[in-house]
DNA sequence: CTGAAAGCGCTTACAG
DNA sequence: CTGAAAGCGCTTACAG
């Protein structure tokens, strides 16, 4: 042994790999690392596999899917973490069919049982307590901007939105779609607030309040509001958003939005992940039902929502 | 062939790996994916190598460096890209010795010709840029706000805002230390313009400009000095940074910095480390000299400094 | 030009 | 309990 360390000996992965079948090695599949929420997520991710003992192989989700799914079959990684909002269905099913275990990350399968485990907030309750907050503080012209349309997190979104205003016997004032692009969110609001001719729409024509679908977006529509269109945020339009990035907490913005609890995701993903590669190797063939961990997050009020009164009533 | 793909024949890669000796994986070793900087770099970096055909082996730095080296030694990378700003040189060395060429990525090494491949942006010089500026347009209180004393990029900077100043004979009016991150950053504007009776400082006694290491301090310092020390900025104070992150273009802030070229970085890293694996192929022996890529960046004019005038002077 | 064999560096079942 | 052999799935030099 003492000869070995002396020499430098490393044992070789790649062949032990060959012999046991394990790679320790988990292929993560972005869309947007340009997502502010992403940076994060993966540097958690990488400090808990590596102090698991695995690495993470990343891949960037650029179109070219077939190429994408060919490496991480050849790589034969243990298993997969698809983070990819917006990412079609197929690679997950084709990594399925070839065995791998799946983690679907902030995403949910779009066919129903198809048997994948995933990992997400309750993205209906969170933007249930967000349109509630609004509208328990005198809110009355909500809109919802909306991200990629065929997205599960901002369907979710959608349907918790919709659901309190239902709840409190209001409808939707407008409704756009940003597709998680901060550019094309920011067209949306500009939309709203101006009409054609150039001239900003009367007060009354306009939301007072707008429930965002990600910080992503929101932070970009509070800079368009405050910064172009000369309104005050909170003061003349609230704006509400999701997740809790980083840069919602920054002074410029304080955004109310939906904290996403993402060390305990993290946990989820790697709970879910190692039980499958147990599992696979005890009874390959018994084909577990996909589980979906659905997380709690927490309502962060800060300052980009207009509240009621700073002075609460003496109960 | 057809009877192959048929039956989902993929070749494994890593028995290719034991008899070719080459792995295609390039380790990629962060210190913080948290710097704004970051992201972009590894979203670019990702797509470029996948473009090539080769894999991104993801590592952060946490300070428990012996068990990273062990891991990309056994996973037997092809090369590796330190990106790692902070990060201690024992481990480029070890790499080295190990025969893995190293790319050292917005960093230098601190040895004289250690031999290591490098690609930065000629840090020297954009400091050298912003600082002018700011004296060319009237300001006289200058400070700088460093990174962390042992990073290569904040040496270069520092040296770059001293040696404007020298041209311009002034002297440096404030230092201070933010070691890259904001709160930290945020501490050392505090007590420039607050005074130990928790009082502002009269004006004359405070800088009339900011030289920051980089963005992400930046940003922080803007949102502190407009926030919670009630200055405007650029009227009373100007701040400058350095990298160009996406955030500096919001128009919460419209930060005037110093641009990196990442993609030209990006490629300057690809065409190293290729380099390097064919001359590893050609002649293991011949170890040549450390090749030092110093890119040129731009300066990025917004808001976040105070211009002489609007309306120039016709010439 | 085609095809069988050796070898890459491990693990593990098996023989002694 | 120890040690030699087979096997993981490729590539490549070599024999036919």
């Amino acid at each position: 042994m003492k000869v070995a360390a002396d020499l430098g000996y490393r044992p070789n992965l790649h062949a032990r790999t060959l012999s046991t079948g394990r790679t320790r090695i988990i292929g993560v599949v972005l869309a947007h690392l340009d997502n502010l929420f992403y940076p994060r997520f993966l540097q958690l991710l990488t400090e808990r596999l590596q102090a698991e003992g695995m690495q993470l192989l990343l891949f960037v989700a650029d179109g070219r899917q077939g190429n994408l799914l060919e490496q991480l079959l050849q790589y034969r990684v243990d298993g997969i973490v698809l983070a990819a909002t917006t990412l079609h269905s197929e690679l997950a099913k084709a990594c399925a069919q070839a065995g791998i275990p799946v983690v679907l990350f902030n995403r949910v399968a779009d066919t129903q049982d198809s048997g994948f485990h995933s990992v997400q907030t309750n993205q209906a309750e969170g933007a249930r307590q967000l349109t509630r907050f609004l509208l328990d503080n005198d809110h009355r012209r909500i809109a919802y901007l909306a991200g990629s349309q065929d997205a599960s997190t901002n369907q979710a979104r959608e349907q918790g939105c919709r659901q309190a205003l239902a709840e409190g016997r209001r409808r939707l004032f407008a409704y756009g779609e940003g597709d998680y692009r901060a550019d094309r969110a920011q067209g949306v609001v500009r939309g709203w607030y101006v009409g054609d001719d150039g001239a900003r729409r009367p007060v009354s024509d306009c939301p007072d309040a707008i429930v965002v679908a990600d910080d992503q977006m929101a932070l970009a529509v509070m800079d368009t509001l405050r910064h172009e269109l000369g309104l005050q945020v909170p003061e003349q339009v609230s704006v509400v958003g999701f997740d809790d990035v980083p840069q919602a907490a920054w002074a410029a913005y304080q955004l109310t939005t939906y904290t996403q609890p993402l060390p305990e995701m993290i946990e989820s993903v790697l709970q879910l992940l190692t039980a499958q590669l147990k599992a696979q190797s005890a009874d390959a063939k018994r084909k577990p039902r996909g589980k979906a961990v659905v997380l709690t997050g927490q309502l962060q009020i800060r300052q980009s929502a207009r509240q009621r009164s700073t002075t609460r009533p003496r109960r």
